[in-house]
RNA sequence: GGAGGGGUUCCCGAGUGGCCAAAGGGGGCAGACUGUAAAUCUGCUGGCUCAGCCUUCGGUGGUUCGAAUCCACCCCCCUCCA
């Protein structure tokens, strides 16, 4: 096992905060695997590279040989997270939460060892708690000290509805440390209220309390936004590796420094020595290959990885079109089509206006050749090229 | 329960009888420049059979030659009071 020194400088990587350090050095000295916790929603994961930034937190501490125990909240599922209050989620049911469990234990061991891996759910615990365990459980924390939590206090001082079972959430959360006896519990810089929820009821009942560490919240691919699927600024880990890369390759060099240090398993001071070379002269564009190789690699395979950075250099270092694009075959009312519609039919714009919107600006492109007249028909037999814009491309057959 | 304010195109937000498919900003898309970078500049940003036509301004009816704009009723949201 390596010395206490080293793990923590590894542990520190990318983290927002961790309290209590000293807790944790104490801890780590002790020698034993401690009990590492980290907790999920069981709603639907459809997981992107801002939730893996905890994942491969977790399986930083999987490697300096701790226990992970890896949290689907399903009882407070069952109930509807309340979160967002515009509108009350539905609540999941049984089978939609082993489903989701399912499914994420297929993502998160892209990244997780399975072997050395514990999957819990809440409600082995709290399924047997009744009204009066939950209304006991309540009065461990007061009003005021609910309020201290920043979107609390924002809401209450607005006037905007907090729910009472709102209260209850961080409470349930915190009581799941206690009854999983966490050395250590992960969670996102926004969870930071309820990781301590867990410290004070740990305490409470007399136990040592977990060492909370929070990492930030990754931005997306503008650089600004935290990285969400509504914000459409994500990169699925189910993504194709052709778009993995290319979303990579279109993030800023700022970015990319953020990306390494939070999504990238390389060492720091190796990462370091990219930015010497790069201050010496090196082309950024290269790191970053790098970059986007490895994460493709770990969700898709080494060769898949390097096939994805040949078809980039080839179709944008070099100009070409890709080899593999959706091909398209419509069937023609009339003996000829308009490009517009075709377009549209084939899905490359989202309207006939947008079509004809794109072939105005230049950004329409059959067989390689730039379309200049929207007026223009495509008789029927063709096979041809249809490319709208940098990006979109079909192969589309004209019957 | 009472008093007041408001619902406009993806979002914010102007517009208070015709010049309004609706200012401005944001976002998005495209083009130039590049490393498909970022930043910057330019253009576009309801739909269609696209130099023309059709449908939009919470909903339904009405006034008018003509309504996002005026009237009636309804729905929803917010603020203050209880």
């Amino acid at each position: 096992m390596i010395s206490v020194e080293d793990a923590m400088q590894q542990i520190k990587r990318g983290v927002d905060e961790i309290l209590v350090e000293s807790e944790l050095i104490d801890k780590l000295a002790r020698g034993k695997p401690l009990k590492i916790k980290t907790g999920f929603d069981p709603t639907a994961p459809d997981l992107h590279l801002g939730h893996t930034v905890l994942i491969n937190k977790m399986r930083q501490f999987q490697e300096l040989g701790h226990h992970i125990m890896f949290l689907i909240g399903d009882f407070t599922g069952l109930i509807g997270d309340p979160t967002g209050k515009s509108a009350t989620r539905p609540p999941l049911t049984v089978e939609q939460i082993e489903e989701n469990a399912r499914s994420y234990k297929e993502q998160v061991f892209k990244i997780l060892d399975p072997e050395l891996t514990e999957i819990c759910f809440n409600s082995t615990w709290f399924g047997k708690k009744d009204a009066a365990d939950m209304i006991k459980l309540a009065s461990r924390h007061t009003v005021a000290r609910m309020l201290e939590r920043d979107d609390f206090s924002k809401r209450y001082k607005s006037n905007q509805p907090i729910s009472i079972h709102e209260f209850l959430y961080p409470l349930v959360q915190g009581w799941d440390s206690v009854e999983m006896q966490a050395d250590v519990e992960l969670g996102g810089t926004d969870q930071k209220f309820n990781l301590l929820v867990g410290r004070e009821l740990m305490k409470a009942e007399g136990m040592e309390p977990q060492v909370i560490l929070t990492m930030p919240i990754l931005e997306g691919l503008d650089g600004v936004q935290k990285m969400s699927k509504s914000l459409n600024n994500y990169i699925g880990i189910e993504d194709p590796p052709d778009e993995m890369f290319g979303k990579l390759m279109s993030i800023s060099d700022d970015l990319m420094w953020r990306y390494f240090e939070l999504l990238s398993f390389c060492p720091m001071d190796e990462i370091e020595g990219f930015r010497t070379e790069i201050d010496q002269g090196r082309n950024p564009r290269d790191v970053k290959f790098l970059l986007a190789k490895e994460i493709i690699t770990r969700f898709h395979s080494a060769e898949a990885a390097s096939k994805a950075q040949d078809d980039f250099i080839a179709r944008f270092a070099r100009g070409a079109t890709p080899d593999e694009m959706p091909e398209v075959t419509l069937k023609l009312e009339n003996d000829m089509i308009g490009v517009a519609a075709m377009l549209k039919q084939a899905g490359l714009t989202s309207s006939t206006s947008e079509a004809f919107r794109m072939i105005k600006q230049g950004a329409v492109k059959l067989d390689g050749v730039k379309v200049g007249d929207k007026g223009h028909n495509l008789p029927k037999g063709e096979v041809i090229v249809a490319q709208v814009g940098k990006r979109k491309f079909a192969r589309v057959t004209l019957l």
